[in-house]
DNA sequence: AGAAATTTGTCCGTATGTATC
DNA sequence: AGATACATACGGACAAATTTC
């Protein structure tokens, strides 16, 4: 079988999917995801992009990888025991410029972004939100 | 032949070649690094293995890769006019809460938030713009 | 304009090394 | 020691973007 890949690659429609289960609950926070060879053989994929995909979420900070263990979904998730000090919370997306960051960046508005949020956390309540903006990869 | 990897994995012995170059300009900023196929051929390693030495350095905005094109060095630094740094403008309004930020503050949706933003400039361009929202001063 | 060559992107299969349980 | 799982590396194939002729 031939390897087109029209539209999104495979590794991203993979790591799609499991980001969407991660969020959804569907994997468990904390809890280990699939092994490499049981997401080969439910993907039908080799174990490259299977890697590859789990490389993305990792990149996210929504997954950490043990060596020799496996792969845990949202550790930096916070639980925190008592007096301990702020945590941050990181996820990246692609995002539509409004009128103002499209005027800032010289694109049209709509024009996909990427937006970095980071979500700074103390003693479990939000003590700030920080956006970061930026021109996608290849595009400056 | 066998795939012995002790000490240093390849891709980072090799990564590390390539950023000496360009820190020492034997790769000059702005130019395209040797095709893969060259450095296959210079290392004596497989693609894959050049190319994950290339995503490190990618990884650390050393260089950028353009499909079709090439990896080019250096691509971010910056040019500082005369005597000038990187520049950054800030400015700070209040805003209405978004559904997302509501929920993480625990607000109602268009309740007020402080929004500061620094636009950070490059080469007189707009590198990124950050925004950090937090609740008004005696509200937390 | 169009075809060919070049170069990077993605995917596959396989083998071996290393760490953990 | 054995089983399991991740890390590294190889080689080959086809796709897609760019450049060259």
């Amino acid at each position: 079988m031939p390897t087109p890949h029209y539209g999104q690659p495979r590794y991203r429609v993979i790591a799609d999917e499991l980001r969407r289960r991660i969020e959804s609950g569907a994997i468990p926070s904390g809890s280990l995801l699939p092994t490499e060879s049981a997401l080969t053989a439910e993907f039908r994929a080799s174990r490259g992009t299977i890697r590859q995909a789990i490389a993305v979420l990792r990149d996210e900070r929504l997954v950490e990888t043990e060596h020799g263990r496996g792969t845990y979904a949202n550790p930096y998730r916070l639980v925190d025991g008592p007096g301990e000090g702020p945590e941050v919370e990181t996820r990246e997306r692609q995002v539509a410029a409004d009128p103002e960051l499209a005027a800032l960046f010289a694109v049209e508005v709509g024009a996909a972004l990427v937006e970095q949020q980071n979500i700074t956390l103390m003693n479990g309540a939000v003590g700030a939100v920080v956006r970061i903006y930026r021109l996608p990869q290849g595009t400056q």
